[in-house]
DNA sequence: TAATATTACCTTTTT
DNA sequence: GGTAATATTA
């Protein structure tokens, strides 16, 4: 994980200075020398609207990345009129650096960023507009749901019938589509929506007050900005002449709204996108921007990106096939020259310890045989409960794996702590950050006390901080709480005088120290509080690398702390998806977007499961299409699918039925296989309902079986007793071993 | 106030 | 099956 500050090290290098920008045509054509045809034309596309349909591995940041380069070399654009727009911190990091590679240090007077850093900085300039201060703080998720909740138990609403993450939702979805809590209210229908109004309007106002914005509204209130303040909107386009936008087809209203009044209808905007991957309908992203890209924004010139650069033929026509069942498509076909390749290997398992056996099986196979490195092999599944069986298996089987996903970095309890602490010295007024940390580590402050803090706070009219710096003015307060208060203040008026200006780790630090939280960690003595303890020292480190960078730049305005947080709130351990070069990945299929790997396994193919049930009842199948398209374009070489007869599921063991994506792929394509015996015989004789579970082990190992074991080799199968159990001779040292035929590293030898 | 028992829940999640 | 949020009790 790196957190780099916010003008980032793409030092000018030697070369770059030696080589202006005025070069001229010499320049243009090195730029233009390995393009095709379509990515040249995207590249060269002069003033006005440009849609670039760029189909999966079709070198869409090249053509993004070179257009802008294209620009600066013939003069069209001055590098500070250029804003690039990224839905990650990846792909913004990835684009800077080679975007300055290309044109050296003329990137860094870009602003080369994801649309919520982008937004975060304008706002940091603007906000005062809206009653903000500059030092706003931005809550995630979580912090905006502890936010939510607060304001539902004060409307006393029944959180039991109106779960609070389902009010958030809604809220959410609201600013995505840029309407404010008055409209919503006068617009509602039905109680829930009522409901949801005055929270709407409650949450609202106690962000406000705490200075503080979720992600949506750094979204919504940078078009509230430039929409209410003509001289701003004004301001900042002539500042952003050309805009350009990557993964287009994830825009939310909010984001289209911000991108018309940057560039009018007329205006320089580039997009790049793929109507076939947007996989983010559900968080508000709307296939439609791209669909009418060409209608909202006049005489738009399209250019279609086909000839695919990373996978075979054969996946390439399986994705086509498959997503041809869509409808609403602005249609391409991919192509590419890299041969037929392989089928793709389809499996039907028994159950999903068969699954992970069988992929475990495959993935030593594709190592061992065929000297593939881990890093180039990756698994996908569609929820991450499903990376649980596959993680016990390759643990027995001894194959290094990392999982993306699933419990962040900054959202373990420990960092968020640590992080509100900081946040708390920047912005007092910031509540959530605040009841973060007021009894973290104990202090003896529980929820009454905070609750009379609050109740004080709110009846006159000042902030939570306020009230806090003098405790003997709340009513009710206990002395042994006073005193605790008091504490707690003086220790972070403290911190701030002392390391105002200087480096954030060494703030950091004290701030862990001096505040007992490190020493209740170390009271613990668990396991999992060293492993807190180790998270906090990485985030120090985090810390020191930042200022280290911070050094090396001299950079800005801003103060370390204020920078360092501004970094840290956007930027997920998602962007660190760095390859690990000795290990297999796994992650979710949304997760998978964006990246390669030469052999993929997507597992979990069953109907109910991918396409996910929830999804499917809600109308979705052809954004779940969509995934498996994904899912299906990341694979360079080799590609399986596989399914499980029956799988568990919450409680209980569930059949499940092939995926229809399986289906959907044309037959000649498809290589169907299973480690089983029982496996091969497929749907059409499998009788009803899930085998026994006695059943199902005596399928899998039989008396005189050979067997390879991950780490004792190769052996025979002598016994199959009851239980599940098995006993196996090895060759290698001719011992007997009874091992567990479900959970042992164990496959049958082929 | 804090620690423990119980119970409801449960996709995906770029920021 | 595992978590996370209540309910209960010390």
């Amino acid at each position: 994980m790196k957190v780099a500050p916010e003008v980032p090290a793409e030092e000018v290098s030697g070369e770059a200075q030696g080589a202006p920008i005025e070069a001229g045509a010499d320049q243009v054509e090195r730029l233009l020398a390995d393009l095709n045809g379509p990515q040249r034309e995207a590249v060269t596309f002069g003033e006005g609207p440009l849609l670039i349909l760029a189909g999966a591995g079709s070198g869409k940041t090249r053509a993004l990345t070179h257009r802008i380069a294209w620009l600066l070399a013939t003069g069209l654009a001055h590098p500070n009129q250029i804003l690039a727009i990224t839905f990650t911190n990846k792909a913004a990091d990835e684009m800077r650096e080679r975007v300055s590679s290309l044109v050296g240090g003329a990137s860094r007077r870009m602003w080369v960023m994801t649309f919520h850093a982008a937004c975060a900085r304008l706002l940091r300039i603007e906000a005062e507009r809206l009653g903000y201060t500059p030092r706003f703080t931005i809550y995630d998720e979580a912090d905006s749901l502890r936010m939510l909740k607060r304001c539902l138990d004060e409307l006393e609403v029944d959180t039991k019938r109106y779960p609070p993450r389902a009010v958030r939702a809604r809220i959410s979805d609201a600013k995505n589509q840029l309407i404010d809590a008055e409209t919503y209210q006068e617009t509602a229908g039905g109680p829930f929506e009522e409901m949801v109004g005055q929270a709407y309007r409650l949450y609202e106002r106690r962000m406000l007050e705490a200075n503080s914005m979720d992600f949506d509204d750094l979204l919504m209130r940078t078009v509230n900005v430039l929409e209410l303040f003509e001289d701003v909107r004004r301001r900042y386009r002539e500042r952003f002449r050309w805009v350009l936008v990557d993964e287009y087809q994830d825009t939310n209203h909010a984001q289209y709204r911000l991108l018309q009044l940057l560039c009018g209808e007329d205006g320089n905007l580039t997009v790049v996108g793929d109507e076939d991957q947007s996989i983010y309908g559900f968080r508000g992203a709307e296939v439609r921007n791209i669909l009418e890209f060409t209608i909202d924004f006049k005489d738009a010139h399209v250019v279609k990106l086909e000839q695919n650069y990373r996978s075979t033929e054969t996946v390439l026509e399986a994705a086509n096939a498959v997503i041809s069942h869509n409808t609403g498509r602005l249609g391409k076909n991919l192509w590419s020259d890299h041969g037929e390749g392989e089928k793709i290997h389809v499996a039907e398992l028994e159950d999903e310890h068969a699954e992970a056996r069988f992929v475990a099986g495959e993935i030593e196979e594709l190592i061992d045989q065929g000297g593939m490195s881990r890093d180039e092999i990756a698994v996908f599944y569609r929820t991450n409960a499903h990376s649980r069986v596959l993680e016990d298996i390759l643990v027995r089987y001894e194959l290094p794996y990392q999982v993306i996903g699933g419990t962040k970095f900054y959202e373990r309890a420990e960092i968020k702590d640590a992080i509100a602490y900081l946040q708390l010295m920047v912005n007092p007024a910031d509540e959530v950050s605040f009841s973060r940390v007021i009894n973290s580590p104990r202090r003896g402050i529980g929820d009454t006390s905070q609750g009379r803090l609050r109740n004080h706070a709110n009846t006159t009219g000042r902030t939570i901080w306020e009230v806090a710096v003098e405790p003997e003015a709340v009513p009710g307060l206990a002395a042994a709480a006073i005193k605790s208060i008091s504490r707690f203040t003086e220790l972070i008026e403290e911190l701030r005088a002392e390391f105002e200006g200087g480096p954030v780790a060494d703030l950091l630090k004290a701030l862990l120290e001096r505040s007992g939280y490190l020493d209740a960690l170390r009271a613990e003595r668990t396991i999992e509080a060293e492993g807190r303890i180790e998270n906090l020292e990485e985030l120090v480190g985090v810390a020191a690398e930042f200022d280290a960078n911070r050094e090396v730049e001299g950079s800005s305005e801003l103060e370390p702390l204020e920078e360092f947080l501004q970094a840290i709130s956007l930027y997920t351990d998602q962007d660190d998806l760095k390859r690990d070069e000795s290990k297999v990945t796994l992650m979710t299929l949304h997760n998978a977007k964006g990246l390669e790997y030469d052999a993929v396994f997507i597992i979990g193919c069953e109907e109910g499961v991918f396409p996910h049930s929830r999804s499917l009842e809600e109308g979705n199948e052809e954004e779940e299409r969509r995934l498996a398209y994904v899912g299906i374009t990341r694979a360079r070489k080799r590609l399986w699918m596989t399914h499980a007869r029956s799988r568990r599921m919450f409680a209980g063991r569930e059949t499940g039925f092939p995926s229809r994506f399986l289906s959907e792929l044309p037959e000649e394509l498809v290589d169907r296989e299973g480690t089983e015996e029982q496996a091969l015989t497929g749907w059409s004789l499998g009788g009803n309902g899930a085998p026994s579970p006695k059943a199902d082990l005596s399928l899998s190992f039989a008396t005189g079986d050979d067997v390879t074991h991950a780490s004792f080799g190769d052996g025979v199968v002598t016994a199959v007793e009851p239980g599940g159990v098995i006993v196996v001779r090895f060759a290698s040292d001719g011992t007997e071993r009874k091992l567990m035929a479900d959970y042992a590293p164990l496959r049958k030898a082929s």
